[in-house]
DNA sequence: GAGTCGTGGAC
DNA sequence: TGTCCAAGACT
């Protein structure tokens, strides 16, 4: 079949559905400024948007533009993104930030080709922003778009593939409507997330219908093809919550890796089988007894994390090993750090009975 | 090209 | 409870 021209008015159709049965009222429809859809396209990123929403709410207002955004220490960048994941995210949405200023007097380029050169910016990205701020004729290609096309077109193969990838790119530019690129973009992802969906789409509501491959073969429920399927790992961790004074100290993770940059409980290496003898030798405390506190089961995309906490008391000692990539955090001031969320769980509930007895098996 | 990177919703 | 994966990008 010639994708490029047996479109069946793809972009007429999804228009005149979008215009009455579209979402009009999301927070970033309401304006055109690069910054805040920026700051919408790359918190949904792998994100729905109910999810996003009150993250998108609290971030402007601390960060109101973009110079707010560059100025800022990625601590508090982070801090605003805790709980919402993929949290390289915001680290690159600083750097681009401050790559703006630097490289473009603070001003936002203008074209996809250039937006896409910013960090955490991919094709994608770069055509949603430059079509929905700018009205550059630029085709996306996300889950929604990849979801709509396969079905529509009946294109076989599991979309993540490089070679139907390749096709659902060039299906999208030849898609493209001569005008009104911002509200088609804003269609097809609303057909995708609010009717052609992945679990029960409702075909009988579908501007595409008459057109669409899938309805007529009646592969509706097989198109997209799945993901391959792979074996997700166990994995396994203990945490040490060093508790002095209602405080716990917290570690700066790696810089890649998983949670990133972030401020965790430490990791107590597989190898040590005394916790508490470890927090003495690495971090110079005083352990006064030490509680392994019950497991939580925490899962990843690509592997499960079984985490463990073993609760460690120490003295005071004057809050040794405060630094940059340390810091006592108080158990009544969590809502303001970045955290992963399992740390976050472990911390609120230990706030929530900090002297609660023992609840496994005594360390030593 | 295949792994890595979080979290929560849907079923 | 398990499985899949969502407005993807980076290595």
């Amino acid at each position: 079949m010639d994708d490029t021209t047996q479109d069946g008015d793809f972009a007429t159709r999804l228009i005149a559905w979008h215009r009455k049965h579209g979402r009009h009222d999301l927070p970033w429809q309401a304006t055109r400024d690069p910054y805040r859809i920026w700051l919408s396209e790359i918190m949904l990123q792998q994100t729905q948007v109910d999810t996003v929403i009150p993250y998108y709410a609290r971030f402007l207002a601390r960060f109101p533009d973009l110079a707010s955004l560059a100025a800022a220490p990625v601590d508090d960048v982070l801090a605003l993104w805790s709980g919402l994941g993929y949290y390289a995210r915001a680290r690159n949405l600083h750097k681009a930030a401050q790559a703006v200023v630097a490289q473009h007097g603070g001003a936002f380029p203008r074209r996809a080709a250039e937006i896409a050169e910013l960090p955490g910016i991919g094709r994608s990205t770069a055509a949603a922003i430059a079509a929905f701020a700018f009205g550059e004729r630029a085709a996306i290609l996300d889950g929604n778009v990849k979801r709509v096309l396969c079905r529509a077109f009946g294109i076989d193969g599991f979309p993540g593939e490089r070679a139907v990838e390749q096709r659902l790119w060039a299906l999208a530019e030849a898609l493209l409507p001569q005008t009104g690129i911002g509200t088609y973009i804003q269609a097809q992802m609303d057909l995708g997330a609010t009717l052609c969906t992945r679990g029960r789409p409702a075909c009988g509501r579908c501007p595409m219908a008459e057109i669409c491959v899938a309805l007529r073969d009646e592969r509706v429920a097989e198109l997209p093809a799945a993901r391959p399927k792979k074996a997700v790992p166990q994995r396994h961790a203990r945490v040490a919550v060093i508790v002095a004074d209602g405080r716990v100290l917290l570690e700066r993770r790696p810089p890649s890796g998983i949670w990133g940059g972030l401020l965790a409980l430490p990791e107590v290496p597989e190898h040590e089988a005394d916790a508490a003898r470890w927090v003495a030798a690495r971090y110079g405390l005083t352990p006064r007894g030490a509680t392994t506190l019950a497991p939580l089961n925490h899962a990843f995309t690509h592997f499960r994390l079984e985490i463990t906490p073993v609760r460690v008391d120490v003295a005071p000692a004057g809050h040794a090993v405060a630094d940059g990539d340390h810091r006592w955090l108080a158990l009544a001031d969590l809502e303001g750090a970045g955290l992963p969320t399992p740390v976050r769980r472990i911390l609120t509930e230990l706030a929530r009975a900090p002297q609660e007895a023992p609840q496994g098996r005594l360390a030593f």
